[in-house]
DNA sequence: GCGGACAATATACATGTGTATACACGATCG
DNA sequence: CGATCGTGTATACACATGTATATTGTCCGC
């Protein structure tokens, strides 16, 4: 089957999982007849079909279907069309995304500098990770139809709104303000996808130096903004 | 036909134009029998083509010939496949902006926070500009085959090269110095292209909203640097 | 045990694709 | 003028896609 760390997409317990909200969404369904495939067993199937070439535009129902093992009219089961699927899916990596950087914020909620460094080391660690999830998120934002689009950008958003409420606590904790902490983290949102966009292109063997750069980047942008707020005032 | 401002793509010279470089390479042709269609013509029919919902991997080489008017086996006689057009198509996009921005800090070359704005102005202009050039770079750059994806960081990079020398002399100009200039180079193109994809996306009233966030984020990085290389020494 | 419901399949069709082959035109040059 | 060659076209083929329709198989409640 397919498995991926964090419970996302679990085995095949029956019942999906957790990280659910829209991963089958009826749960109320009787005895279920015989269920053989799922939902999650159909992200899972597309996750394995996009790779550094493809995106989710160009991969067909037929694919998706002949590599989850079933046939193509069966995919209806699950889904109205590809489209609905890959929201489905950039829903889910982006929840997840937000889970697994969340944890490690708290992780490491020490100084501001090394929060930033954990948070960017588990980036890039989660951009190697085997299930691709990140991927979708990183290549996906600019193609596709309108929900499409609307689903990547409501995930980023997300992250940028924890990611300010983060930085409004962390600045606080040094006695320091930020100067328009929306635009710093939707700055450093958006420049942090970018650069991993540019990472997964890249052999593994760059990722210390890109962390380093990445960090760098964003030390420039914090730093530059509590300045700016101190000639602001 | 198709005519694109800073003679990009001319209306049709006999000779293509100048941008060139790659457009018809071989301009060593006896007398050229009758050249009915060119590989300027197929470049502008593509570029009707890629909208806000379709990326430059969903268009087919048929569709192409449709849109130019010629059959579809006409299109082999100007490119291999539709990889090598649209590897063409991001070579004339990135060179042409890099033309056009580097106008635009030409004009504006006074002070460190003018030059900023004017790029970024001119950058928003081309994004509206109704030849499209500028779409194919936003969004092209993280799907495709390797040769595509070379093609649009080969550009980007250049543009990061020239932004960096221009950083260096202005900052120069004002008696300062930058920490890490390639990488505010790096940080500042890759943080643009991001913020062009979000606006491609939105109603342009919200441009001049737009215009002002990157501008401030741009400040951030800049101000930044110059921190950070104060505490440096 | 059995009838019915429902998941999953098989078959089929119209459409779009990339490309191979063969052909028609028109300018060029001997 | 006539041969030739470059250019564009027409036709054709094999294949993939999304989806409609009909069919099978399996489990449930009775």
């Amino acid at each position: 089957m397919y498995i991926v760390r964090q419970g996302m997409i679990q085995p095949q317990p029956a019942v999906p999982s957790m990280t659910s909200t829209l991963v089958s969404p009826t749960p109320d369904m009787p005895h279920a007849r015989r269920q053989g495939i799922s939902r999650d067993d159909l992200l899972a199937a597309t996750l394995k079909l996009i790779g550094p070439n493809r995106s989710l535009s160009t991969v067909s129902l037929r694919e998706v279907a002949r590599e989850a093992g079933i046939a193509p009219n069966s995919f209806y089961r699950q889904f109205r069309d590809m489209d609905e699927l890959s929201i489905a899916l950039i829903d889910l990596a982006g929840s997840s995304l937000r889970t697994i950087i969340g944890q490690a914020r708290e992780r490491a909620t020490s100084t501001e500098r090394s929060v930033i460094r954990v948070s960017v080391e588990t980036f890039m660690e989660q951009l190697r990770a085997d299930d691709k999830l990140l991927h979708v998120l990183l290549r996906e934002g600019a193609v596709g139809s309108d929900g499409f689009k609307h689903a990547v950008e409501r995930e980023l958003t997300y992250f940028e709104d924890e990611l300010r409420i983060d930085l409004i606590r962390l600045a606080a904790a040094d006695g320091a303000t930020l100067y328009e902490p929306a635009l710093v983290a939707k700055a450093i949102t958006r420049l942090v996808f970018a650069m991993g966009a540019i990472a997964i292109d890249q052999p593994p063997e760059r990722d210390p130096a890109l962390i380093e750069d990445i960090s760098t980047m964003l030390r420039m942008i914090i730093t530059g903004s509590h300045a700016l707020e101190r000639v602001a005032n």
